[in-house]
DNA sequence: TTAAATAGGACTAATTTGGTCCAAATTGCC
DNA sequence: GGCAATTTGGACCAAATTAGTCCTATTTAA
């Protein structure tokens, strides 16, 4: 499995899903609750903490809602996740503090640190525009990345 | 988060302990357990289902044990990954059948596809050699990936 | 025959996750 | 001013997953 979490999922298809839409006005939870299918509860949750995180902007009363904080080209897929999940990390020992109950310092330690910079660049490297219908070029998708050590 | 479970992390340093030891003679679960600190009942199930899925040789009986069933050179951390959780897919979306309750057919498919064979690749590009301590020339690991298309 | 191992599987406790709901605050409009 | 439509914040529960343990059978070397 090795899953995102499926709010996370369900976040990045509202998030895409806002994205696809009219940029002109802003879009209430119940609209995306009937285009999603996503239960009503839920997806109110989901555009709390995402605008809570500075990913959509919120407006309050009749007539609110939400839109997009910025331009979808600007917004990555590692942006929801993170959101969601916290700091992109396959492994504790990949995040602050490594608490490894091992001798004196896991081998694995600095391979993992690599490991998840790749998968982070990768998941940094993928637009929320890239995600939507509206370029349908296919294999435009640019994921090429090169570690090259510095992140 | 977006965690490996702990089991798999356990199972990937568990493998790194094997392949730091002298290859001539097979490790018993209790000496595992005494090198790693993990819990000697954890250590077995591990074992167990490692060499269940032909990543480490067991032998029965006294004088038994368990050894890498080929070079650590030809075993990546993405086989060690899906020995314990499976096909390597951050959504549900990226395996065979993909659910979704959307319209026709979600525009996030495709993309995700694509990102999942992109950590796939990162993955697998990470040999069980190159966790070890054997080799500690900085910057050695080699995490440029392109993706091509083609997987 | 015995001791040292692995093999297989059942079981439980703890944690995480998904999902719902309610009350409060804000805003536009009549 | 008051009402209706929204977002905000947080509490809450049920279900699913995960981590970890334990027991018994099987195999093998000495």
């Amino acid at each position: 499995m090795m899953r995102i979490n499926k709010l996370t999922d369900y976040g990045i298809v509202v998030m895409t899903r806002i994205a696809d839409m009219d940029q002109n006005r802003v879009r209430t939870a119940r609209e995306i609750s009937e285009d999603t299918r996503i239960p009503l509860p839920t997806v109110t949750r989901l555009l709390k903490t995402l605008s809570g995180n500075g990913l959509l902007d919120s407006q309050r009363g009749s007539q609110g809602g939400y839109s997009l904080s910025k331009s979808s080209d600007d917004i990555s897929v590692a942006d929801i996740i993170e959101t969601f999940e916290g700091p992109i990390a396959l492994t504790e020992c990949s995040t602050n503090a490594c608490e490894c109950s091992y001798e004196t310092k896991c081998s694995v330690e600095e391979p993992w640190q690599k490991i998840n910079d790749t998968v982070k660049n990768a998941l940094e490297g993928i637009s929320l525009n890239e995600m939507t219908g509206k370029n349908q070029n296919e294999g435009l998708l640019n994921l090429s990345m090169n570690y090259s050590g510095g992140m």
